[in-house]
DNA sequence: GTCTATAGAAAGATAGAC
DNA sequence: GTCTATCTTTCTATAGAC
């Protein structure tokens, strides 16, 4: 949860703002969390997201707006990288900041889904595609982020019951799934 | 004997707004569709939606509550449902109504989202698993949607650029994953 | 059967007091 | 640096005229 509160120090608010933004976009699209919202979770008044950031769409996009990364999982033995996403997708989520789940939950609105393309291709797509290589990276890149977004989804936005359990078995398929990906064949 | 589009027919007005909504629900989320714009869509005033359908979720349930069916592709040879479902994915999206879309659009919001759940696994996820069979079949069937949905939503709501030509590339690397998943091993 | 007019609520954004 | 108060717009839904 929030960090105490610190009145009068400009960029303590700004961080809170900023941190509140990101759990409640993690919990419903952009359309839907309101800006009274995002400041009541801060501590602080509504009016301050406009003076600090111009707009909500301003917020959104510093919230969230580089907070993709593949980095972290790409370390280590490509005939593993299969298991290791595997892994990461059937991980209990934490509360909180999930920018899977902001992705999922805010693309389809107009301007903020911008927001999170042009992120997604620079911090995801790119580099995986690069770190892939071999016949058709950018598609197999795709595709794997396809599943990764499809699983994640499905089970966390959809609620498909098929997916809520059985983590050793679904991690077994799935990893299995994104390494023929992976291997390109 | 058809019955062409009648002004003064209430079952005619009624069936262009159920029409008109199928169209802008698959653009765009369920917020962001405005009971104006579909009424427009079919020619008529706002005020018959409330009339005819009770509120927006009510047309929203009618439209699209029912709408979601995999039996088509289920007919056919068990080790060709791979290539066959991967085929109906990459294929060029026909304009207008599509549930997929209108799913991965509005599956964020509460209510319309609750709709599109029990559709969902009414319609596809249970018919999917029995056909499927085997091991796992509850598991392996959720992995199959959240493939196609992934698909689609990295596609054509994310935009992903990797994805959007290259079919027959595309079409080897989705097919021999999601054959994976109906065989099971 | 369909329309106009409007009620009532909620949203983003801004001006200015403190 | 933060707040109150308000402007403006937009939305769903309803009442009642035609």
């Amino acid at each position: 949860m929030p960090t105490p509160p610190v009145t009068g120090d400009r960029a303590a608010t700004r961080a809170r703002l900023l941190d509140a933004a990101r759990r409640s976009f993690s919990g419903a699209s952009y359309g839907e969390v309101g800006v009274r919202e995002i400041a009541g979770g801060a501590g602080v008044n509504a009016a301050l997201v406009n003076r600090y950031f111009g707009s909500k769409l301003g917020l959104f996009a510093e919230a969230v707006g580089d907070s993709f990364t593949i980095g972290n999982l790409l370390v280590g033995d490509r005939a593993t990288l299969g298991d290791r996403l595997a892994r990461y997708l059937v991980r209990p989520r934490p509360d909180g900041f999930d920018p899977t789940l902001v992705l999922l939950r805010s693309a389809a609105h107009p301007e903020a889904g911008a927001v999170l393309r042009s992120a997604l291709a620079e911090q995801v797509a790119a580099p995986l595609a690069a770190w892939l290589g071999g016949a058709d990276a950018p598609q197999r890149a795709g595709l794997v982020v396809a599943v990764l977004f499809g699983f994640t989804l499905t089970r966390d936005v959809i609620g498909a019951p098929a997916l809520g359990g059985e983590r050793e078995t679904l991690m077994r398929h799935l990893g299995a799934v994104l390494q023929r990906l992976i291997d390109g064949a």
